[in-house]
Parts: structure tokens; sequence; C-alpha cells
DNA sequence: GTTCCAACTGAACCTGCGGTACAGTTAAGT
DNA sequence: ACTTAACTGTACCGCAGGTTCAGTTGGAAC
């Protein structure tokens, strides 16, 4: 049989080839400076096959945050489901995803690439009310999620300080989006990661 | 007497002035794209104005990201120094001075336009290792501080647990920018004086 | 074995951007 | 009166950027 060829037709993986190296790149030097061909370079196709996936520039910038925005939810679905698995107890499941979540980006290759959450924020002037709107709900269901399972933890262990629970969610994505820029401005990969743990400590303080 | 005319000659204000119009401009569009046409045209000048003043576009960059960092030290000198003056004890001195900035961000017109390190942090590949070098140093200097508190702070009053002061120092860097952030994402204003106080309970729980 | 479609290629187009060159102007300082 | 800093005005350049579209290719279905 026809073994995979890599290079000559690559059956539907060229729209995620695109993604990936425009993703990477704009991480590294925003959306604006990205041009198309460099990505086209790097993914080995013309011009005309980039607007072939694409209509426009916007429309990659588009599907970009909303596949980001997917994985993140996986992530943290896989995360808390494993943490869920090892215990029964709100507070425990909320600091066992926390670490399992340290981990995860520490085990990343060259530490977190960044966060297209946080780009998009910094860069909203250059988008529509659609990719701003998409942004703010991401985000939003990141809180949600998180002041559900701090809701959890606060009823079977009452905080120990008062504190608004919808404050404490956000910083969980806080700590988080600035873990990655003392990451990037530092050089640090660790730091990210060591950013979470104290966070985990602190959310382990509040609630004993 | 002549009074001041405010358009004919700025009289040595029209560097500063092209710098505050790039530097807005820059924290909601990103460095490349931010034309030089465009800032020129706010500023009220020609092109050979803005070139009279930075031999060319990167130089803007690391005069803007030079004179944010001097901004932000006289902000935290500010702080402190206040702080100071309300108490000996070094924890009541952190505590007021977190304090004082999460109303400094809040009092701001419009929150807090954004962190020049976070953006260029977020594009540093479009700068050369010299601004690379001033944002790293930029923050390591913002944690130095930071954590010569708390050190004072922890032979005062033993933390609770133990922790890594350096995480903790990197971690009022990290939520102010995390908060930054959060605020642009969510289009919420408050989200980073919010993010400030909340960090500031943990600080007040850990050490006593 | 023609037809059909998705997945591209090739070439051209035009705008806008960063940057240069340089001569002239204005007002304040000495 | 002379000098200097701080510009203006105009013209120009090369090229890199996004975008368009007519045409090609190769596998699959009938």
């Amino acid at each position: 049989m026809a073994e995979e060829s890599e290079v000559i037709r690559s059956r539907g993986g060229t729209r995620e080839r695109i993604m990936d190296i425009a993703q990477e790149a704009v991480l590294a030097k925003g959306f604006e400076a990205t041009s198309i061909d460099e990505i086209v370079a790097a993914a080995r196709i013309t011009k005309s096959g980039f607007f072939y996936h694409f209509s426009d520039k916007t429309a990659l910038a588009r599907a970009l945050l909303e596949r980001y925005l997917e994985q993140e939810e996986a992530i943290f679905d896989d995360v808390f489901g494993r943490a869920a698995e090892l215990s029964d107890d709100p507070l425990q499941i909320l600091l066992i995803a926390l670490k399992l979540l340290a981990e995860v980006v520490e085990n990343l290759p060259n530490g977190h690439p960044g966060c297209l959450v946080a780009t998009t924020a910094y860069q909203d002037r250059l988008f529509d009310a659609e990719v701003r709107a998409l942004n703010r709900e991401g985000v939003a269901a990141w809180s949600a999620r998180f002041r559900g399972h701090l809701e959890a933890v606060a009823t079977a262990h009452p905080p120990t300080r008062p504190v608004n629970l919808d404050d404490l969610a956000d910083m969980v994505t806080g700590v988080c989006e600035g873990g990655i820029v003392l990451q990037k401005a530092l050089d640090d990969r660790t730091a990210m990661a060591r950013q979470i743990l104290l966070l985990r400590t602190f959310i382990g303080m509040l609630f004993r």
C-alpha cells in the first residue's frame, strides 16, 4: 500500500499546520508582525494555498483563538478529571488539580509558549467586536469553572478569612497569565509552574 | 507676556508627546501595528520631525521601555515611601503599600492602560538582545525590591508556612501583570486592583 | 474513463510602510 | 547678529504586505 506521503499532499492536515506555525509566530512577535509570507514558507505551501483555508488574515486570528480556547478547556477537563479520581474532597481535588496543572506546564518542552488570550487582549484594537467577545467569554468560562470548584470547597471548608470567590476564581487565571509574562520576561521556563504552586499554597492556607 | 502657545512650538515636549501617543497605540495594537505615519498624525508633526527625535523605529521602542521602567520605579518608590511613613512594622508597610498600589491603579481614569513589559515580552522576537535584556532587568529589579521588603517582613514575622520568598516576590509582579490581562480581556477596569488586594490578603495570612 | 471536487499553484496587483535626502524655516538663547 | 535646536515640506524609494483569480492536480465516485 502507498505509505502516507508527508510532503506531496497532506490530506486535511494543512490547515492545522498553518495554524500551528502561525500560533507560534503570533505568540513570539504579535499578530501584525506575523506575515502570511512567513507562514506559507514555513508550511511549504503558496500564498494562494493559505487563502484557500482562510478568507483573510482576520479569519486566521479568529480560528486561532477558537482553537486555543478549546484546547485549554480540554486541558482543564483533563486535569480536574484526573484530580477528581484521586479524592472526594473538593479542597483536595482543587489542590491536586493545581499540582497537575503545574506539572503539565513544567513538562512542556520549552516552557509554556504563551497564551493567545493575553496576546489578543494586548492587541485588541486589531480585531473586531466578535474576536474581542470570544476572548472575553473564554476567560469568563475559565473563571466560571474555577468559581464552581471554589464554591464546593468553601461549603466543605469555610474559609478562614472572608474572600470574594469571584476574585479568587479570576486569580487562578490571573496567576497563570502573570506567570507566563514572568516566564517570558525573565526567560525562565520554570516561573509559571512555581507561581501556580504558590497560589496552591495560598488556597490551601485559606480553606483550613 | 506671551502666553504659552500649546500648538506652535512645544519647547522640548514633543518627544514626550510622541512617546505618549506611541505608548498608547503599542499597548492597544502591538508595536509592529503602530505606524510612524499614525503617530506623527496624532502628534501633529511631520515624519521628518519624528526622525529628528528617533533614529529609527526600534529607537522608539527602546526609549518607550526605558521610560516606562523609570516611571514604574517612581510609582513603587512613592507607594513604599508613603507606606513607610505610616508604620514601622515591615508587614504593615508592605500591606499599606499594596493597598496604596491598588488605589493608584483603581484611580487611573480608564483603568491601567497596560504594561509595556508584558507587550515587550509577548513580542520579543521583534527586538534585539539589548531590549530583551532591558526588559529582563526591569522585572528583576521589581522582584529584588519586593524580595527586600519580604525578607524584612519574614524576619519580623516568621511565615506560618514555608514559602520561597523569591517566588513570592515574583508573584507581586505576576499578579499585577495577570490583573492587567484580566482587565483587558474581561473589559473590567477594576480587576487589577481586586487582584492586588487579594494578594494582599494572602500575604497578610502568611505572616501571622 | 469521464466527471467532480477539494486542495491547492502561479502570477500579478496595489497599497502602505519604514526610511532617506535635503533644503528651508522658526524662535529662543547668547 | 549669530548660533543652534527643533522642527517643516517635499519628494522619493524599495519592498513587503494582503488580496485576487484563473488555472492545475490528483484522488474518489459513478
